[in-house]
DNA sequence: CTGAAAGCGCTTACAG
DNA sequence: CTGAAAGCGCTTACAG
């Protein structure tokens, strides 16, 4: 190791270059190394570093949906909250799907500080058994597996209803995720729940699934807007508000009013709900807190700390716009 | 080595572990790790394996603006083209920021099989100086560097001038992105060439920069209007449907009408573009070829396979729609 | 076809 | 406070 040219042993270069001096290394002979370190260029190599530790500064992320911009602001909330120190790995596969056992081994095999995992299942936690610090993300129902970090979207879906029923609705229908992530089996119970506790009937012929694409959500709603509109549905709720987007284009080219003939809503506030026209009224979900909260959590089991015990819960809240009211 | 209860040595079960045993381990042995590979449930150590190799099964994807939900279609497109054996790291800053030098030697430490670097500038590039395969993505003017996949996208903006042109519009104003990566020049340029050929004029106080945010281009639009108004303008155009998201916003929000007082349009053709109402005309980018044609140079790169010379170019194409056509 | 051995670049007890 | 040495889990010439 060049860096050794500041006149010592290979072990004290370490020591520096880890930051290990207190009390173990002489000033001199910090200032020597940290000299040699800078003229040098030296970088510690992090693939020896990780062999020798056991474990990589690397910090994977896992998460069915990348592609959802949702996504985007959680990561940039873990990014903030991890800091430069860790790498952020993102595990990407197919839309909706989880990593297989063999691709996680493959994962597991670079020895992460760390994992994150947003919106998971109980199988997948199941068959991960991560020995590394773990922390979930929005996974309501499975915090005796890990650390979560959750979103109160049950909240959410409780006040759309009571908002939908305020104004007069009681035909609605349900647009859902097909993903069979928790956090949309929770979105839709609690809305369903709380619509019917307020006059407002949702017959289960009346729920419908597809990916989280516009234009998919768009053909499920075109093909199922005739029968509702005999059934005299009057509002349209989504599991996402990507899901919104598609029902309202697929309205606009049916010609169907909104919201005067069917009001429409969703789940996300991603930031072009408050763009569309009408605007999107929508539940709101603080994504970079999410992401945030997560990272934080994670770094102090990392730095071997203590969690409070409990998880964290951020609130969600209605955001109204166009799409439900005139 | 556990697996090593195979009866054979390490070396052996490397061999077999690395599918190398074309003539050098008999059928027989190979058949008896396979099994104890399989029971024991064993993956090859990455961290091991890739100090041994000198390098990691790393592709480290190097992006300025991760949250722009174009970029989600890149890397859907990437791990498509890169398959399970490469994990993909995401080299995650500030938005529209590129990593700092000591970030990009953290990175590097990771002895990463490839780079993948997105719409970066020359300074970036010149102090990366990667020993690993580099293809660039949107990097126009900078083949010099690396192989890299570019987007016509000065073809697209041509058409737009030539688009607005055709309807009339004389007054025109550009709210571009801050983050001064090329592309972004490149459109802007040919735009404005194309405009002045045109008989469009754009004086340069009607181009304005913003960070690629609805709410910041919502603001900067607000801030700009009453001038532009005064001067005649009846087309905006926006260097990312983003921009142009914040401008439609905030023309709703001041009454302005679209497309009969003002034309609006943007570059990107992010799927919520289809959605708007109107619908937002935009030059439309192939994200996912991008990612996946970078995805398979790189492959062929870290192969030790031979590139054809020259590049890729991907066409764009102006999509019209009720921003700019009544 | 096979295995013993060196070496990849670090970190960490350990002896001094 | 310091350095020699072992070891992290692999891969790859090398000798047989």
């Amino acid at each position: 190791m060049v860096a050794a040219r500041a006149g010592v042993s290979t072990a004290t270069v370490s020591l520096v270059a880890n930051g290990k001096t207190a009390g173990r290394v002489s000033e001199d002979n910090v200032a020597r190394v940290r000299d040699a370190i800078a003229e040098l260029g030296y970088v510690v190599d992090g693939i020896g570093s990780s062999l020798a530790k056991g474990v990589s500064s690397i910090v994977i992320l896992v998460a069915p949906d990348i592609s959802n911009p949702f996504f985007a602001k959680v990561i940039d909330g873990v990014r903030e909250a991890l800091g430069p120190q860790y790498q952020l790995l993102l595990s990407v596969t197919e839309a909706g799907e989880f990593p297989q056992a063999s691709d996680v081994r493959r994962l597991m095999s670079l020895r992460p500080a760390g994992l994150l995992v947003d919106a998971p299942n109980a199988d997948f936690l199941e068959d991960l058994a991560s020995p590394s610090p773990l922390v979930l993300l929005d996974a309501p129902g499975l915090e005796s597996y890990a650390p979560s970090v959750n979103l109160d979207v049950a909240s959410g879906a409780r006040q759309l209803a009571a908002h939908l029923a305020a104004a007069g609705h009681t035909e609605a229908a349900y647009v859902d995720s097909v993903t069979g992530t928790d956090t949309f089996a929770v979105r839709r119970a609690a809305f369903l729940e709380e619509a019917a506790a307020r006059g407002i009937s949702v017959s289960p012929d009346r729920i419908i699934s597809t990916t989280i694409d516009v234009g998919t959500a768009a053909a499920a709603f075109a093909a199922a807007w005739p029968e509702w509109q005999r059934a005299g549905v009057t509002a349209v709720v989504c599991g996402t508000d990507t899901h919104g987007y598609g029902v309202l284009q697929e309205a606009r080219v049916a010609g169907v009013r909104i919201p005067e003939e069917l009001a429409v809503a969703g789940f996300d506030d991603l930031p072009y709900s408050a763009t569309s026209n009408p605007g999107l009224t929508s539940v709101h979900l603080p994504a970079t807190s999410l992401g945030q909260k997560a990272g934080e959590q994670l770094r102090r089991l990392m730095e071997g700390k203590f969690l409070k015990p409990g998880g964290v819960t951020l609130e969600t809240s209605l955001v109204v716009r166009g799409s439900t009211t005139a």
